[in-house]
DNA sequence: ATATAACCCGACCAAATAGATAGACATTTC
DNA sequence: GAAATGTCTATCTATTTGGTCGGGTTATAT
């Protein structure tokens, strides 16, 4: 299951990807509007900047915005920042590989076989769909 | 990500289904063979009994085995019972639907369809491999 | 009867994780 | 230099996870 933080990063970014391009928005603003803790929000919009995949600017007239346009932006690596590994067991995951303390045989292991697949399902969707995806999604509803 | 407490759980269900059919298998045994804690995995084995996956015969020569037939029991059935919802978020549940305390439109929610998305590819395989084709492809480490 | 199992239950515990909150600091505009 | 705004670090609390412990019960084979 996604953290609560990682529902919040992708509502955020959701959110930012909906601006008139290269415009910034207030963290206060971005909290309002989608209903989100704002000292925590901060929290969580610094580390996607950390990686990237925000922008700011500081002082008056500041604010967040895309680090890069939002059809290069995909579900996948937001996940990835805020909560981790896609796969549902870490020795099936790529970006976050990490051997099973007590496995003895990881080549014939019938879980962590499924478990890529798995994996690698979940990745085909979440490396393809873009914030630019989600967002044209989201302007329908008006 | 799964809990140790699945990954014991398919461990112990695995080791079950490569048993010749209808032998019992004592808890202790299976804890030792598996490296699993032997009070933590009775509570495991319960719970799944609870659910029809396992059938046990209590008393001198008693024991655990499979409550059906090993394909007939997939991995998301078990996932589903020791982990709960496979869905990334629960409002893209279909076994475990929630609603967001926050959503204002569900319908509209780009999170949510791209999450019931990838719901649905992790459940076609999750309930399509059975502990039959896991057993089968343990067996080939001998 | 006795030994050997599974069953069942509730209490307890430690460590990790999640979800925040608080406050001081740095930077920019006006 | 005052106001606005992002940056950074520390701290707090509650929940979940992953067990452990103990002991009582029920069922079965010998």
């Amino acid at each position: 299951m996604l953290t609560q933080r990682t529902k919040y990063a992708l509502r955020a970014m959701l959110l930012l990807a909906a601006q008139p391009k290269g415009e910034l928005m207030l963290v206060g603003d971005i909290a309002d509007t989608r209903k989100i803790p704002r000292k925590f929000l901060e929290q969580i919009l610094l580390e996607l900047k950390s990686h990237g995949l925000l922008a700011s600017v500081r002082g008056k007239h500041g604010g967040y915005k895309l680090g890069r346009p939002a059809d290069k932006i995909t579900y996948g690596e937001i996940i990835r920042i805020t909560d981790g590994a896609l796969a549902p067991i870490a020795c099936a995951s790529l970006a976050f590989y990490r051997k099973c303390d007590d496995c003895e045989d990881e080549k014939f292991c019938a879980i962590r076989k499924t478990m890529r697949a798995v994996r690698d399902s979940m990745a085909e969707i979440l490396d393809t769909v873009t914030l630019a995806d989600g967002a044209a999604r989201e302007k329908k509803r008006r």
